[in-house]
DNA sequence: TGAATCACG
DNA sequence: ACGTACGTGATTCAT
């Protein structure tokens, strides 16, 4: 505390000296966007997307910290630690070409942006860092921030140096009280921290065997790397074994993992004066990498705009149409089913036209007989009642080749450097710009329908595009239309009891702690159960501790608040986000009308929004009871739900011909794994061997380890991994799928599902260790959620294409991923239980048998 | 705006 | 030795 105060009254006088990890901000910008697989370029095909992170960030530096004096670190040349140790940072990538030449770049545009910049060979930034730092240190009128994304750097923290350690999102601060509140122990130890443990991305050995834990514990214990050695004598067993052979290594360790504070740079603290843009240099530089979007936000910058003419319709006559059209039609609100109709635009090859809201309707059917293309298709199906019959919808066409795809077509145009703004900005002007906007973007549509389209082939996703996303467009806006009748009725004394309840258990939350504070704080509940009751130690995380449920649940048993705080975050969820939350979604016509995304996951799964269907309770019974209020608006609800069709899926894929079988049987999948590992009759298996065999393969079809499964089912981790070990020698064809599908991803980058459907993979070429095995885990997971996933896709367009042959009066109005929801006539039930199973289950051929299971109820929760 | 938490398949 | 299960969306608190 009395540090801090200090600090504060010295930040007035001193200095600030902001200290950035150049090299770093570049990776980090290259590879954030690099994994997309396309990379921003110029229209030069110059790549610039390391740049523009680069940019954006420096500028976000510069406006958080507001620095008096800045300067940015770069690596170059030969690397003297490199030099020494020839291990050091090997097996890294080098650096990909398209980074290499946008590093000079960077340097420019910090010229022009008036900040300087210091490298010298053979040193790293991090070097440069120090040094400066140091300097800093040793005079009084300065002190340091450094910005970067590496933790190494934490070893400069002092009274001085501060470090702005940047995250994936957002950053932390550490100085040096914070940093020791962190790790216990001072920041020039994480050099002794490293001898020991050594650091895998950089190569760097540490003593084998000895990893962050005992280091952590050693060092808090002795001290540092000398200590510990010093008082060997004291440590026992293979901790003292493990050290006395990693010596040496532990010494190089150390040496290579300090940061060397005495680079010869020559400076003065003044060269580093931030000096603000000059402008006209930077308008040159950002207009040869065309950063618009940068030069808007300049002072003087002017917007090269796009030559771009449009026809005001007043009569419908006005209207004369090619054969090819590209239409947009622009709503007054994100969610269409709550905003209206503003204006249509459309575009041929000799003409745009702006088609005011009460000419709309007129306009769109002179479109009947075009060959049409749009964005968002089912938005502007939702938005007329029209049947549009569409050539292509862009939104579906980019998400399948990985541009994107979002509910605003900006990006894509911007992605082409459109230097288009964003929806919400029109908004805000209260759609002055609306006529130049929407008319730019049916323009857009055509100029670019082609090449987007000539893309999907060459990457073959076309036959998914016109058999699975283009038709499932239409069947996605019925259901939308049709909505999910809501009887909110059903649900109020429910709610009634759980307001009640809730503040009984409030109350005895607040008794039982001696304090009232609240409860929905994470940060107040972790401080008031963790510290001031002393219930345990959970593990610390950002800004307190963790007192999620699982974490929770290990201490139920250790005070009685524990059970009151789970049942309290229980309740608590159910009224705000079901029985209060969903009100506010029911509209006039007493349904509730979700918007599916059908171009946002990476699976080829949908998801559902506004509100979000595809969540509602349903594993505990008093949740459950929400889905009362979920009604028909005709008799009936059908639920038609598949079988473990990811099961089967894997089973297929797989070949694992035991799988099949007792697929091919109709075996209870879970009670014959829970057999075959046990090596007993399915008859003697119990009802935890069945759970703890169904976890198993759950946890295979993810990727998980032997530590997660044993974390899940509170085993130990070896047992965990006897679990493990005895499926893959049951079903040796699992496991030869595993290996085989992320070696496929290795070397393509990608993985597919059964119909083709590419997820490209990046995190598998991340310098990051952790990273690609995370891309691991997608890999093998990826074909069988997305196989699941077309499967359902393709189901549900027959389902929808015989509905309507039977002319049914019935409306298909869900999906939650394995099933299918129908608000039905009574009358029809028969006929539709026909169509489900025939269309579901035959979809597709298969090894196994796909199976469905038909559930009827008056209201969602009976249909089970 | 992001982190933490928890609802679903 | 690393860190530790795939895919989503909504709400709340805190910055």
């Amino acid at each position: 505390m009395c540090i801090f105060l200090v600090i504060i009254s010295l930040g007035g006088k001193m200095k600030k000296v902001v200290l950035v990890d150049g090299n770093n901000l570049l990776f980090r910008s290259y590879y954030a966007t690099a994994y997309t697989g396309t990379i921003m370029r110029n229209s030069k095909g110059f790549p610039t997307n390391a740049l523009y992170g680069f940019v954006g960030m420096i500028n976000k530096i510069i406006a958080e910290e507001k620095p008096e004096y800045m300067v940015v670190a770069f690596d170059i040349g030969k690397n003297f630690r490199k030099e020494k140790y020839d291990f050091y940072k090997e097996g890294r990538q080098s650096t990909p070409d398209d980074l290499k030449v946008q590093m000079p770049i960077a340097r420019n545009i910090l010229k022009a942006m008036g900040i300087a910049y210091q490298e010298l060979a053979p040193y790293e930034a991090d070097d440069i860092i120090g040094t400066i730092a140091s300097f800093a240190e040793q005079n009084p009128e300065y002190y340091s921030l450094i910005v970067s994304s590496d933790k190494d750097l934490l070893q400069l923290i002092s009274f001085e140096t501060e470090i702005k350690l940047l995250k994936q999102s957002g950053f932390i601060r550490f100085n040096e009280e914070s940093f020791k509140a962190e790790y216990k122990i001072a920041p020039i130890k994480i050099i002794d921290l490293k001898a020991l443990m050594g650091d895998a991305s950089d190569n760097i050995p540490g003593v084998k065997g000895i990893g962050e834990k005992t280091a952590l514990k050693l060092l808090q214990e002795y001290g540092s790397l000398d200590g510990i050695y010093e008082n060997i004598e004291n440590i026992t067993g293979k901790t003292k074994e493990k050290l006395l052979e990693g010596k040496e290594n532990a010494y190089m360790s150390y040496e290579i993992a300090t940061i060397y504070k005495k680079v010869p740079l020559d400076f003065d603290f003044e060269d580093f004066k931030y000096q603000g843009p000059v402008v006209s240099e930077l308008k040159q530089v950002y207009e040869e990498l065309e950063f618009y979007s940068m030069l808007k936000n300049m002072p003087t910058a002017n917007v090269p705009k796009k030559e771009h003419n449009y026809l005001k319709v007043t009569n419908i006559t006005d209207i004369k149409l090619d054969e090819r059209v590209a239409f947009y039609l622009e709503a007054s609100d994100i969610n269409y089913h709550r905003g209206n109709i503003l204006a249509l635009s459309i575009t041929d090859k000799n003409n745009t036209y702006f088609v005011p809201n009460d000419l709309v309707k007129e306009a769109l059917k002179l479109l009947s007989d075009k060959k049409i293309y749009t964005y968002d298709l089912k938005k502007s199906l939702v938005l007329t009642g029209e049947k549009i019959n569409c050539e292509l919808d862009l939104m579906v066409a980019s998400y399948l080749v990985d541009y994107p795809s979002s509910e605003d077509i900006a990006p894509l145009m911007n992605h082409f450097d459109e230097n288009m703004v964003a929806y919400e900005s029109l908004k805000k002007d209260n759609f002055q710009n609306l006529e130049e906007y929407i008319t730019l973007k049916s323009q857009f549509i055509f100029d670019y329908a082609d090449r987007i389209k000539d893309l999907v082939k060459k990457e073959k996703q076309d036959e998914i595009l016109e058999t699975i996303e283009m038709p499932l467009i239409y069947v996605l806006a019925d259901m939308e239309i049709n909505g999910f009748k809501f009887e909110q009725n059903a649900l109020l004394s429910m709610k009634e009891e759980v307001i009640t309840k809730i503040e009984e258990i409030t109350n005895e939350i607040y008794e039982l702690s001696g304090e009232k504070f609240n409860i929905a704080s994470p940060k107040q509940l972790g401080i008031v159960l963790f510290e001031k009751m002393g219930i345990g130690k959970s593990k610390k995380i950002n800004r307190g501790y963790k007192t999620d449920l699982k974490t929770l649940q290990k201490y139920e048993d250790r005070h009685p608040i524990i059970p009151k705080v789970i049942e309290y975050r229980n309740l608590a969820k159910l009224l705000s986000t079901y029985l209060d939350g969903l009100q506010e979604f029911v509209l006039p016509d007493g349904k509730i009308h979700t918007i599916f995304n059908q171009t946002l996951t990476r699976t080829g799964r949908l998801s559902s929004m506004d509100p979000n269907l595809q969540n509602i309770p349903a594993r505990e019974e008093y949740g459950k009871q929400v889905r009362r209020a979920f009604v028909p608006s005709k008799d009936l609800i059908v639920s038609a739900d598949y079988s473990q069709i990811e099961l089967r899926l894997l089973a297929h894929i797989s070949e694992c011909q035991e799988l099949i079988d007792a697929f091919k049987n109709d075996e209870d999948i879970h009670t014959k794994v829970a057999a075959d590992i046990h090596g007993i009759k399915e008859s003697e298996v119990t009802k935890h061997m069945r759970s703890m065999a169904k976890a198993v393969i759950f946890g295979i079809v993810y990727g998980i380890s032997g530590f997660g499964l044993g974390e899940n089912l509170h085993i130990s981790r070896a047992e965990a991994n006897k679990f493990i070990e005895k499926y893959y020698e049951l079903y040796p064809g699992v496991k030869n799928y595993m290996t085989n599908i992320v070696k496929e991803a290795y070397e393509t980058g990608k993985v597919k599902t059964m119909f083709g459907r590419v997820r490209k993979i990046a995190e598998l070429h991340d310098q990051n260790y952790h990273i690609r095995l995370m891309g691991e885990r997608m890999a093998l997971n990826t074909p069988i959620q997305g196989s699941s996933a077309d499967i359902m896709k393709m189901a549900m367009i027959q389902v929808h294409h015989k509905m309507q042959e039977h002319n049914l009066e019935s409306k298909m109005i869900l999906q939650v991923h394995d099933e299918i929801i129908i608000d039905a006539k009574k009358e029809e039930v028969e006929i539709l239980k026909t169509i489900l199973k025939d269309a579901m289950e035959n979809v597709v051929k298969l090894s196994v048998p796909l199976k469905i299971d038909v559930n009827i109820g008056v209201n969602w929760y009976d249909a089970k």
